[in-house]
DNA sequence: TTCGTATATTCGACAAATCGAATATACGAA
DNA sequence: TTCGTATATTCGATTTGTCGAATATACGAA
């Protein structure tokens, strides 16, 4: 059926549609981290983080795992990193349109401040 | 900027976090097509078509240009074409789950029917 | 048990996405 | 011009996503 698998390609999009939700893909990336740590290194609030978390899981993005007191995260399929590099790549290919389109939907916002160390 | 490539990675995702973009840019797969065949492909409203068609020039997505009475789209960079077919083949890996996923997100909608011909 | 830490869930306010209907614009043909 | 077709934009209603604050749950240690 076309549609559940553009159904499911949306859901997939939609899970990743947040930079708080890359930042977590992407910091899972070398592997699994308690929740604990991805807090830590993203500088979010506890029930933000969860709620991210929360979405990821839902659409099977990452799994989890108890021990003790913490909970392990991971990331489900390597494709998915894949597809972040995949972006990466395009980013720099379009490197100067990119950031034309990043300064002017930060119009009000400030997120852009410049394009070092990719 | 880490943050900047995030929220552009984010943008994309957004761009395409829709069943109805992700058919366009596949129905634009294999060359541009004018707004007319996208609609007859689809089988969506006019109205709603343009407003498709408005975000995924607005965040490059896709290119476009005018001859004479109609507009015609392309997929400015194949690239995202790929991304797509990782996703399907992560699509098929995790058929299961996936099939399961999209059941549970149809409840009370149905957008299941099956997953024959991927 | 009770306590403290780790994580998840709920809540209410607000912002953003989505839709169809209606309307506007662009352009070629007559 | 005026008309007809192709496409875009605006509008209002509804839904969905997001946030921080508050609260709840799970679990190991004492």
């Amino acid at each position: 059926m076309q549609d559940a698998l553009r159904q499911f390609k949306a859901n997939i999009f939609q899970a990743l549609a947040h930079p708080t939700r890359i930042a977590i893909v992407e910091v899972l990336r070398d592997g699994e981290l308690p929740v604990g740590v991805i807090i830590e290194r993203l500088g979010v609030e506890q029930a933000n983080a969860s709620q991210h978390l929360a979405v990821l899981k839902a659409k099977q993005i990452v799994a989890y795992r108890k021990e003790g007191n913490q909970v392990f995260y991971s990331v489900r399929d390597p494709l998915l990193i894949e597809v972040l590099d995949i972006l990466r790549r395009y980013f720099q290919a379009h490197l100067t349109e990119s950031m034309a389109m990043l300064t002017e939907m930060a119009q009000s916002e400030s997120v852009v401040n410049g394009a070092k160390s990719l």
